[in-house]
DNA sequence: GACGTTATGTCAGTCTCTGTCGTCTGGCAA
DNA sequence: TTGCCAGACGACAGAGACTGACATAACGTC
C-alpha cells in the first residue's frame, strides 16, 4: 500500500533490514557519535551480521545518507520537469528550492547529518565528495542538455552548478546553526537572491 | 643553502624522510596504482617503518598531495597581495591563474594526481573534500575580508568561491584529458572568460 | 513438491590507522 | 667533555573498516 509493496516478500524483507540498518545507525550516531559507533554496533542493533551491513551499504558513511538516492531522483525529476521556456537560473533556483523543501521535510535526520558533518571530518568529506557531488553532477548534466553543449568542453554548466552548490551549502550551514528554526527554503531563496538577478543570468 | 637549511640536522633529516616518502609514494602510485599500493610498500620503499609513514602523513591520500600546503600558502599570499583597488573577480581570477601557473610547473606530479583522482574514488574524494576545500576556504576568507562581511552570514563569498573552484576543476579536468599539452593557465583563463565579465562581477 | 535464485550468516583475511614503549640521535648547557 | 632532554624513529599489538569464499535457509517459480 505504501510505495514499495511492489515486489514480493523477499524484496520487502530486504528493504526492511535496510531501513532497520538506517534507523539503528542514525540512532547510534545521534546518541553516541559517528566515530564512536562501529559498523558492528549498527549491525548488532539492527539484528543482522556485520557482513549484511556491508551488503546493503558500501561504507559507514553511506548508511547515514542512506536515503539520498531518492532525494537525487526527485531532484533530477524536478530539473527535467522545468519548462524549457524558463531561464536557466530560474530552473536551477526552483529545483534547488524544491530540494530544500524535501530537505526540510526530514528536519531531524537532516539536522543530524549536518551536525555530524560539522563534527566529523570523515562525514564532511563524504557529504562533499559523494552527496553534493551527485547533486552537482545532476545539475551539470541537466544544464548542459538545456543549452546543448558538451559539459566536458563548455565550463559554464559546471560553474553555474558549483555556484548553486555553494549557495546550498551556505544555506544548510546557516540552517543547521539555527537548529532549523528558520526554514531552509527561505535561506536558500535569500542566498539565490544574492546573485541570481544580477549575475549568472547573463551567462545563459 | 636551498630553502630549508634553516634549522639543524634533525630538521633536515626529518624533511628528508618526508620527501623520500613522497617520492616513493608517487613512484609506486604511478607504476602500480593507488589501491594496489599499501602504506607498508611506501614505507618499505622509503626505508622507514610504517609507523613513521603515519607520523608524517595522516592518511595514504595525504602523501599524494604532500606538497599542497606550500601551494596553499602561496595561493593565500597571492590573494592577500592583490591591490584592494582591484575588483573582486579580477583578484579571484588572477589568483587562480597564479595557482594554475604553480600547478603547471609540476606537470608530472599534477597530471598523476589528476589521473589518480579520475581513477580512484578515494583520491577524488580527498581531492574534493580536503584540497579543493582548503582552496575554497582561503578564497572565502579573503573575499569576506575584502567586502567586510561575515562569511557565515553573507553567502556571496562562498558562492563566488564555489564558482571559481568549479571553473578550476573543469580546467584541470580538460588539462589532464589533453595530458597537459594545452597549458593550464590558458584553460583557466578561458573558463573565467565564460563568466567573469558578464556575471559575478555584478555581485561585488 | 522440485529447483534455481537470493539474502543472509560465518569465517578468515587484508589494510588503514592508532597507542605504547623502548631506543637512539641531535641539540644544549654545565 | 659529559650529562641531560627532547624529538624522531622502530617494533609491537590492536581496533576497526571492508572483502572474498562458502554454507544455509528462505523465497519465487514451474
Amino acid at each position: 500500500m505504501e510505495a514499495d509493496t511492489e515486489a514480493g516478500r523477499r524484496q520487502r524483507k530486504k528493504h526492511r533490514t535496510r531501513t532497520e540498518l538506517i534507523n539503528a545507525a542514525t540512532d547510534l550516531f545521534a546518541h553516541r557519535g559517528f566515530d564512536e559507533t562501529t559498523t558492528e554496533d549498527i549491525a548488532e542493533a539492527a539484528d543482522v551480521s556485520q557482513r549484511t551491513f556491508f551488503r546493503h551499504f558500501p561504507s559507514k558513511e553511506a548508511v547515514l545518507y542512506g536515503d539520498m538516492d531518492d532525494l537525487l531522483l526527485r531532484f533530477r525529476a524536478m530539473l527535467d520537469g522545468r519548462p524549457r521556456s524558463e531561464s536557466l537560473v530560474v530552473s536551477v533556483r526552483e529545483s534547488v528550492l524544491a530540494l530544500a523543501d524535501d530537505y526540510d521535510d526530514q528536519r531531524t535526520l537532516r539536522l543530524l547529518q549536518a551536525r555530524l558533518a560539522a563534527t566529523y571530518p570523515a562525514v564532511l568529506a563524504y557529504s562533499r565528495a559523494v552527496v553534493q557531488q551527485a547533486w552537482e553532477a545532476a545539475l551539470i548534466e541537466s544544464l548542459a542538455r538545456r543549452i546543448e553543449v558538451d559539459p566536458a568542453e563548455d565550463p559554464r554548466p559546471e560553474i553555474i552548478a558549483a555556484a548553486a552548490m555553494g549557495a546550498l551549502r551556505h544555506s544548510i550551514r546557516r540552517w543547521a546553526k539555527g537548529r532549523g528554526r528558520v526554514e531552509l527554503p527561505v535561506l536558500v531563496a535569500q542566498a539565490f537572491d544574492a546573485f541570481t538577478d544580477v549575475s549568472i543570468a547573463a551567462v545563459a
